[in-house]
DNA sequence: AACACAGCAGTTGTCCTACAACTCGCGGCT
DNA sequence: AGCCGCGAGTTGTAGGACAACTGCTGTGTT
């Protein structure tokens, strides 16, 4: 079947919340500054003032902006500390690469096999349906800094895909089939590295943080689950908590 | 919505935010339901659709819905999990009663002393100022979950606050004398109960997840600056992460 | 000189009306 | 039966208007 993909357009809003993020990350507004007003930005993206409030509102709630009755729309300051943290979902990938790292993704392994238990609680599969299950180390300059294991009901991946499924970001493929996830809901855990099935030896003695997470597509329904396990100190995980 | 004007300090759109956010989590709305249109919530709040998006949009960046264009705001369905994370910013004794258990506070110690080298990077004092630095166990149901450091400026603090401060909520104390928390970053590590220079001698094997985090109030000012370790197993860290 | 305060310009919060874009089900048509 | 298009319902965007708030500035008083 040709991949017709509806349009699935990009509401002008978030573009607009997407553009100046990247401005704010850039640095093009320093920490601490003002942001043009809201009639400034209305004439440079030439957007109506709604569309410019719902972008400013949702980077507000992100936590990049603190938007102040009467007197402007400031960027939040912490320092220099680094502002993409994990309570947006992106891609492992993506994060290291936005820190400045040469981000890689190594595969050690591709099954399809039946899900287990732990698999079918949260995947939403029958119990005689199979999964492929994707064994990746992710590197950060070189270095492991995490391995995981993803697992996505099989019927949603055609075999063709096999291929490409964890040469890199698994989002990507999950994005090629129309399926990006957007939202995820992921346990925290601190585990010793001798607990870890799929560690290699040498982290035997390390310590580590189990991510272990559901991904939601849009209708809800759960399109990928993973364990990820970085290695204690060699990753940094960061949350913006807000009110 | 009660007719109790709740100070017309705080933006219309938020007071429905929280009031949306209530009755969803009361269960008013079963999860993957679909909300009242925005006209009908127009009609029920007496307020403007732009007012009532804003509230929308907030919530939909909480996680808790999902508007959908052309066909309507529906409540997130996670299968019953737990909707609150650590992406919001509460007090850990608020969490944990919304848990649905019995949460206790222990003051260990309070003392006010110079800021060692870490706290001074985080808060912003100068070399001779002091900190407030209270020393706190954490209980849910009569069991140590967590514990952890305080340390808030002390020119923040008058002295007769020090005896409420530490046998409750750090929140209340803060928000009595006007220097509400509304942003928090916070680093996750894994430790080991044997690093933690703190803890009790039993938890020397134990695991544990150490939040370490500054928190600022509307200013951007940073108010309090906390490590709290969490034994593993015995506390559920979720984050909601979003697109 | 120092201080209190009213005024003012600029900015965000809310309201109104209208239309565009999208979803979904209903009913007619092939 | 299956396909298609239409329309009602819903969210997205536009533009204009006024209210509420902030920070500064200049004025008047002490």
């Amino acid at each position: 079947m040709p991949s017709s993909t509806q349009t699935a357009r990009t509401p002008l809003a978030r573009q607009i919340a997407e553009d100046l993020r990247r401005r704010i990350v850039a640095g093009e507004f320093s920490p601490g500054s003002r942001l043009p007003s809201e009639a400034e930005l209305c004439e440079h993206y030439r957007v109506s003032r709604v569309t410019v409030r719902t972008a400013a509102k949702s980077l507000e709630s992100q936590g990049l902006v603190d938007i102040r009755h009467g007197s402007g729309m400031f960027v939040v300051d912490f320092g220099g500390q680094i502002r993409s943290g994990l309570q947006e979902l992106r891609s492992i990938t993506e994060t290291i690469e936005e820190l400045g790292l040469n981000a890689k993704v190594r595969r050690v392994s591709l099954t399809r096999r039946q899900a287990d238990e732990n698999e079918r609680a949260h995947l939403d599969v029958n119990d005689d349906d199979e999964i492929v299950a994707v064994h990746r180390e992710i590197l950060a300059d070189d270095e492991v800094v995490a391995v995981s294991i993803d697992a996505i009901p099989a019927r949603l991946v055609p075999a063709s895909e096999d291929a490409s499924l964890g040469n890199g970001s698994v989002f990507a493929v999950l994005d090629r089939i129309g399926l990006t996830p957007v939202r995820a809901l992921a346990e925290i855990h601190a585990v010793r590295g001798s607990d870890v099935p799929i560690a290699e030896d040498h982290v035997a003695d390390e310590l580590l943080i189990l991510l272990d997470q559901v991904h939601y597509d849009r209708s809800g329904d759960p399109v990928a689950y993973s364990k990820t396990y970085f290695v204690e100190g060699r990753f940094q995980f960061v949350i913006l908590r807000t009110r």
